[in-house]
DNA sequence: CTTACTGCAAATGTTTTGCAATCGG
DNA sequence: CCGATTGCAAAACATTTGCAGTAAG
């Protein structure tokens, strides 16, 4: 309910409208667990038979992520994946919490991580310089647990 | 001359050959200043009289990537912009070294920041994980001193 | 009723690729 | 000489946009 009021007062602030697709579209994205792209997204809403057009998508995510309900992560190559950024109970570790992602280069699997020390730093950061911080995007690449043997010489600089 | 070796050594690893084309890509990347595009390097190139495709641009790149010599990020929409990763002099504070980017989303600045605490958290936070890390991507978007006048309300957090 | 919204298909812009001609070792 | 490399132009790709019909308020 709190996502679906943070949409609808954002719309109404713009002089725009909650339409039924929109709903469908912060419905499925709230009751989403973990990373998604937006070609899986709109994939497993067909599979539901919640029909709603790929462009409608993008312009959805795109309004979801100005009120700050969704973000948008670079994921290396051209690969994007988007998340909610709406805690829920069922994660314990909040997925609203702002977070970091290790992402492994051979598997693709993407592992959240929170460190407050990291957070403190950014912070402290953006204070020195003056600047507005709205948002932030941090990504390890490299190799999983389970990827790693297969990984050749490579420096492990972070 | 070390970046060049370290090509050259990358290449013949691989069976792969240094050409004329690879050694004005390098040639312009390790002298640049600060990040560029694609788009941008290919100009000054071409303003220079020193022609190099597009196509090979983006190959040469991504060759220089796999062996360090650059970093590829993402600054938002859909910019991407690439930095020499090899510490030249003439930038005391070290463009080999990690770092991150605070990036304006008014007026595209993008300005560097090296933070050790940071850089030994995430260390940290591999080890913990069991994963290698070969790289990273770390941006704070928001708006930059000057242009944080034409900020709206926006929440603070990084 | 007015104006935003949607879906479609066409357009976009960037990055990649097939191919014949070149060039490096 | 053999095979990697280049430039070109075409292809691929995800994302955006114009438009006419539809729907919210």
């Amino acid at each position: 309910e709190v996502p679906k009021a943070r949409l609808a007062s954002h719309l109404e602030s713009l002089g725009l409208r909650m339409t039924a697709e929109r709903e469908k579209i912060l419905a499925e994205v709230t009751t989403r667990v973990g990373h998604f792209d937006v070609e899986t997204l709109c994939a497993q809403m067909r599979q539901k038979g919640v029909s709603v057009s790929r462009a409608t998508v993008y312009r959805t995510l795109d309004i979801m992520m100005k009120c700050g309900l969704v973000r948008k992560m670079w994921v290396g190559e051209d690969r994007f994946l988007y998340e909610s950024a709406y805690p829920r109970r069922e994660l314990p570790r909040g997925a609203g919490r702002r977070h970091g992602h290790l992402v492994c280069e051979k598997c693709g699997k993407v592992e959240e991580f929170f460190d407050e020390t990291v957070d403190a730093r950014l912070e402290a950061i953006c204070w020195r310089s003056n600047f507005m911080a709205r948002g932030r995007s941090l990504q390890v690449f490299g190799f999983c647990e389970t990827c790693r043997g297969a990984a050749e010489e490579s420096p492990g600089v972070v």
